[in-house]
Formats: C-alpha cells, structure tokens, sequence
DNA sequence: CCTTCGATGGGCT
DNA sequence: GCCCATCGAAGGA
C-alpha cells in the first residue's frame, strides 16, 4: 500500500467534525526502522477557551500550550507522567482547539511496533494514548511538525461503520466539563481505550 | 523558590 | 480497585 499525507483543508473543518472524521483515517509513521501505520479509532475534542478540561482553558498561553494557538494541522505532543500524547491542533489561528488521538489499530508494521510495546498481546499496543505513542516511536520532537508532512502524517483512511459518542476520560475536576459528549470512537471495536 | 497535580499505564490485591 | 512511577507545567508566595 502506498500512503500519502491528506489534503490541508482537511484540517479546517470545525473541530468536532474533524474529531469525528478522523476516527477511520491512517496515521503513517515513516520510521527509520520501517513503515508504521495505524487505522485511528478514537479521538477526544477540546475546545479551549471554553472548555474547562483542555489545557488552553481560559486562552491559557504557555510554552506548552504555544502550538495550539497556531494553524489547524500542527503536532501538539506533551508528556503526561511518563508518557507523550499525540494532538492534532483545530480551528482557525488563534483559538486553541485540539484533538486528542487515543487509540488506533496497527495496519502495517507489527513487528516494530512489538519490539517498541514488549511482549504483550497485539490488543494492548495501541489501545491507549501514550501506548500509541510509544508503539508509533513518537516522542516530544515531533512538537510543532504539520501533520501533512512525512514522516509523520495523516492519511485517507476507510472511514467507519458507526460512530460511538461519550463521554471523555481521565479528566476528573473539570467541572461542568466531564459530561461533554467530546469522545468519538469506532463502535464495538476491541482496541478502543477503557471506559470511564 | 516550593507545592500540587495531571487528557496515563503497569503491577498487584 | 488501589498504588505509584516520574517530571514538567502551573500557580502561588
């Protein structure tokens, strides 16, 4: 198969949409010990200054937040205890929107992604933002890259049957802001992260 | 400075 | 379900 980066304008669409359209695409890692693909099937919207739980919360404007603030289609990465979590930055200039990819399925490269996982069954290496991460080798040097640019980028996917919608997770002592229906996953699939 | 706290995951009970 | 690794970001003094 021969992946290619998607168009940029994929990226402009409104945020939630984005968040739910690209559950069903490929993220292609061109790694240097080989080709790394994974079909996303779940995602997580922030939307903030207006959402409590996302770290721009408030137009919180930090070194860490910085990317966030910049065009749609720009790698946010941040580390999270001892784990990097992969973003995909949304919405026009300056208003801080970000999608959280949590989980994918491996397509090509199992090998790889084992030896970069340990031994555990298939099921456990992608089911999980900072396992996805590290099943891909993405690490914090990817902040600020374009998600349209190899050797890491979005490529058209399949798409998905049905769409689940949630609740998202981890983000307790967010006020109002736990029961947003901001979690879009592949429904029934068996590598979609824990539920709350 | 100093303290608190995670958009997590793995191990163990 | 509970514990905790491990460290930078955030926020207060």
């Amino acid at each position: 198969m021969n992946f290619q980066p998607i168009s940029t304008n994929f990226f402009q669409q409104p945020t939630i949409q984005l968040a739910q359209n690209l559950v069903g695409q490929y993220l292609v890692h061109q790694h240097p010990d080989g080709l790394l693909v994974v079909k996303i099937i779940e995602t997580e919207a922030y939307m903030g200054s207006e959402d409590r739980a996302a770290h721009s919360f408030g137009n919180r404007r930090t070194k860490r937040t910085e990317v966030m603030f910049g065009e749609p289609g720009l790698v946010y990465t941040y580390q999270m205890h001892t784990h990097t979590l992969m973003n995909v930055v949304s919405g026009p200039i300056c208003k801080p929107e970000a999608i959280l990819i949590r989980a994918g399925e491996p397509i090509v490269g199992h090998e790889l992604m084992q030896q970069f996982r340990g031994t555990t069954a298939m099921k456990n290496w992608t089911n999980g933002p900072g396992k996805l991460s590290k099943a891909l080798g993405v690490t914090m040097s990817f902040y600020g890259h374009h998600w349209t640019e190899k050797p890491l980028f979005i490529a058209p996917g399949p798409g998905v049957k049905e769409l689940e919608i949630g609740p998202r997770v981890g983000i307790q002592n967010t006020g109002e802001a736990v029961d947003y229906p901001y979690r879009f996953s592949e429904k029934g699939h068996p590598m979609v992260s824990k539920y709350r």
